[in-house]
DNA sequence: TAGTGGTCTAGACCACAGC
DNA sequence: CTGTGGTCTAGACCACTAA
């Protein structure tokens, strides 16, 4: 047995009362002060546990009205977008990066203005590859005036988001996932047929009010799929 | 001017300091001690802000050895996933659920091992309506085990994702996200072609050790996205 | 085995929102 | 106004592990 820290049992106590339904959406807990001397501990013990609680979601807290159960969370998950390169490798499968295009210009006036910059770019596509069957067709977007160092970087042995994750630092980004018919040039890379259904990835990266990376990912619909979880205390 | 907590400041300014990258991964951050002393402040001060890092992922602490920045960060997202009424009516638009039929069983053998109960359950199946379009295809099983409520529901009236956010709290959910063309039953209910392309989402709700609902929804491809946002500090 | 984080105490003062 | 949570202190002992 090992022993458990004091405001981890409290902690779990109360967690449980609220998951098993002894305590409510609305309910009163106990003061500090109440459960201090319940537990026979001091008042900081107890306030680590609340505290752990209330940063979770699970209870509200109010002063002077006191601690609350909280009402059943909107369902938001953490979502793991991994690294295809290191991904692929961690499930013991081979993986492989085709290199198909790669320039560098300033940006045509609408792509300038989704990606908010308008310094030169550079841009590239490319396919990964498992186990020897096409992945995922790739399709970037880079700010080289925020990147300039990936201008030397052999991207053909190298597939670009494994190069930025390793050298770029990023403060925000959006994930936007959708289905969409395969367009040809996507089903060509990806030897599939035409309007087949693919799950497609948007993904920009932000640092500061700069963007640093757009890319966009069709992948194979039978050969990808993405898993969120979500549990308290974020295990 | 609200003046901040010290130990909040404390931990915005170590998390500022490794996504500017002055802090790289594998880094070592100053003991306790020596923030203790930098900030001039008691131990538990820095010990709240370090363990608030720790519990976000960005810092990994270990005895004897100290506090070390986190591995090249996993693009970890918080992916909001909605309760479907709730979010269209967000967005202004009409809403509208229609059940198409609803039976209770005990599973199938198949059924019960996907849903890892034996108890009785609430199979339902209808369509998410968006300004009078599907937008989604919904089968459901619900463990009445746990939630005996739920047979007395109006589940014409109410769509069960929302009576469940509103009565049931859980533990631990997955998400899993992928592409597929629709079956032809799906294409049937939500009026496009077979073999359409849709987004995927099954969802699957524990409470404990034992499942509270297993939910899978075809959504129309061209008419519903996916949207996870990250950044610092969870904003 | 010694240094580090993990935990806990018994106080204290303050801000703020209900009463 | 007063009770509640928010924050902080200046200690202390323990568990674990890396050196």
């Amino acid at each position: 047995m090992k022993p458990i820290a004091l405001h981890e049992r409290i902690r779990a106590e109360i967690e449980a009362a609220i998951l098993g339904g002894q305590l409510r959406p609305g309910d009163r807990i106990p003061k500090e002060t109440e459960l201090m001397a319940e537990y026979g501990c001091a008042r900081m013990t107890v306030n680590k546990a609340l505290s752990a609680l209330a940063g979770n979601g699970m209870l509200e807290r109010r002063k002077r009205a006191g601690s609350f159960v909280a009402q059943p969370r909107t369902q938001s998950m953490v979502l793991d977008v991994p690294d295809l390169a290191a991904a692929i490798a961690a499930r013991g499968q081979s993986y492989r990066w085709d290199l198909t295009s790669r320039k560098i210009s300033a940006p045509a006036r609408a792509e300038a203005e989704a990606l908010g910059v308008r310094a030169k770019v550079l841009s590239v596509t490319g396919v990964h590859f498992s186990e020897g069957l096409p992945l995922a067709f790739e399709e970037r977007m880079i700010n080289l005036a925020l990147v300039p160092d990936i201008a030397e970087a052999d991207l053909s042995q190298t597939p670009p988001g494994s190069w930025l994750i390793a050298h770029v630092p990023w403060t925000e980004a959006e994930n936007r996932i959708s289905a969409t018919a395969a367009p040809v040039a996507v089903a060509r890379a990806l030897g599939i047929a035409r309007g087949a259904p693919c799950l497609m990835l948007e993904r920009r990266t932000w640092r500061g009010t700069d963007t640093v990376t757009r890319v966009r990912q069709h992948f194979v619909a039978d050969r990808y799929e993405l898993v969120a979880r979500f549990g308290p205390g974020g295990n």
